[in-house]
DNA sequence: GCTTTGATTTGCT
DNA sequence: GCAAATCAAAGCT
């Protein structure tokens, strides 16, 4: 378990997206394989970074391998792995939970089942932990890590989800027939 | 300074 | 399956 050397995310944002699936991340110990992503970058309507640099996104323009966290719909939290391109970043959607499941239970509440731990941006973050004060840390660096194989599993590519500008770009990276996507893939 | 948005989740009909 | 909830931040698109 080797964590991924800095160089990986320094690739463009697509392949960075498609090479995660498979990936282990942890914070504090806590999580599992990563098994839906999708690539955002300074191109896309459909990314904060796209209107330019601004406060609340300054960690997308920051150094790559760095997390982005912010809040959505007031609420809920979303992870993001800042790339090599400028204002690029990995959304990380969904992972199938496999470390520290008592944990992930108890802040998700008693009774849900596993695949609800992780199945959705702000349900990961829930479970993992991660919250505004991780906004600009090192995925490299502790609590963090992302350790595995990139590009090792079989993933398919599909539409995006849940958001209302260039949503039918593929996108969106999944473990093939994984059971633990937020929702199945096209095919 | 105010309006609008926002990559979601959850519960109700 | 559908609609509402809910908060903060960015941008005036």
């Amino acid at each position: 378990m080797t964590p991924l050397p800095l160089g990986f995310y320094q690739g463009d944002v697509e392949d960075v997206a498609r090479a995660l699936i498979g990936v282990t991340l942890t914070v504090e110990g806590i999580g599992g394989v990563i098994v839906e992503t999708e690539a955002y970058d300074a191109a896309d309507p459909a990314s904060h970074s796209f209107a330019g640099r601004t406060a609340r996104n300054a960690a997308m323009f920051g150094p790559v391998g760095h997390a982005y966290v912010y809040r959505i719909y007031g609420l809920h939290h979303c992870l993001n792995v800042v790339c090599g391109t400028s204002g690029s970043a990995v959304l990380i959607r969904a992972l199938e939970p496999l470390h520290g499941l008592d944990v992930m239970q108890e802040r998700r509440g008693s009774g849900l089942p596993i695949r609800q731990f992780c199945s959705g941006p702000g349900k990961l973050c829930s479970a993992l932990g991660i919250d505004l004060s991780l906004n600009g840390a090192s995925l490299l660096e502790s609590p963090f890590a992302l350790t595995g194989t990139p590009g090792a599993a079989p993933v398919v590519v599909g539409p995006r989800i849940g958001i209302t500008r260039a949503a039918e770009r593929p996108r969106r990276f999944g473990w093939k027939n994984s059971p633990w996507l937020s929702r199945p893939m096209g095919d």
